[in-house]
DNA sequence: ACTAACATGTAATCTGTTACATGATTGA
DNA sequence: TCAATCATGTAACAGATTACATGTTAGT
């Protein structure tokens, strides 16, 4: 989040924090004890670099991506997998910085990877490896989990496919 | 998760571990290296007692929920709140245990703060503290988030409204 | 004068991740 | 006999959370 947001434009710790709280707030609030350290981390990675302003009287250091930050960047969107494809969440992040990969059959691909993993049968419940249909749970709270992810994993298929340019099957 | 696990049966932490994966794991892998730990420090705490079964050549320790465990659990699905409301694999979680709650009326208070958070205006992205719409904005992966974000909503506030007896507006 | 928002950090503690470490059982 | 699965843990390191710590600027 950090190096897509800085990818943007330059901006201070403040602001980006702001940014990244109404991105991804919902699920965790971005706190400066984590916030303040992982921007030093990159720093000391050369990833981003950081200009005291004297514009102010306040101390506001502006934050600037690298030309290898870009590159780290580019490569984290690139090999997006994992947690970062399965969980909508993190996934959401990835799609809100995939326009700066610069190749778009790259982007693509990872999109493909997303329909893959949502076209794949799964459920959260399962008996013998294999998973339970909305008929089988008797839990109307577990039922109500396959009717939402079912509805969720629908609407997104449906936008990836017509992102791609596939036909719908 | 390990709670409410528990609070249906007693199980060994392999058999945890598994179940806790099929119903997460998407999002986040459950490790030995977590899991273990998380459990010595509710038996810490006196939820979970362990017990070492003889019947196999394998040790194996059966853990189970204490009348404390259970109410602890109750109250944490009682209280659920911030990310766990907000955050839509969390809740998963508190929704597949929601039933646990033996005050109907506490598991409709839940759904009803979900809810809370569904029906507010909202967007990943916001321009002087207002949320951006569709229209304005010029990404596509973007429009995509809203398009998803909406379609997922639209379908799990109907799934509430009906599980709680309200009519659509 | 006071409050909210701006602005940046550190310290102690807790938790998670990854790799290491061990051993039994079951089926090919 | 070999591999996969069952089964439980620890150790080193990385990262997150919470509280602490400080000071400015703009509006009422």
């Amino acid at each position: 989040m950090i190096l897509g947001f800085l990818a943007e434009g330059s901006l201070h710790g403040y602001e980006l924090r702001r940014k990244m709280n109404e991105l991804y707030g919902y699920a965790r609030e971005i706190s400066d004890g984590s916030l303040y350290p992982a921007i030093q981390r990159l720093i000391k990675s050369g990833a981003v670099v950081q200009r005291v302003e004297n514009g102010r009287a306040a101390k506001r250091h502006t934050l600037e991506l690298t030309p290898e930050g870009r590159t780290d960047l580019h490569q984290r969107l690139r090999t997006a997998s994992g947690g970062n494809v399965t969980d909508l969440g993190r996934f959401m992040v990835i799609l809100a910085f995939l326009s700066q990969l610069p190749d778009v059959e790259e982007q693509h691909e990872v999109l493909r990877r997303r329909l893959k993993f949502l076209e794949a049968p799964a459920s959260f419940f399962y008996e013998g490896g294999r998973p339970l249909r909305k008929a089988e749970i008797q839990d109307v709270y577990r039922q109500g989990m396959l009717t939402i992810g079912k509805a969720a994993s629908r609407a997104e298929i449906a936008w990836i496919r017509q992102s791609l340019g596939i036909a719908a099957p």
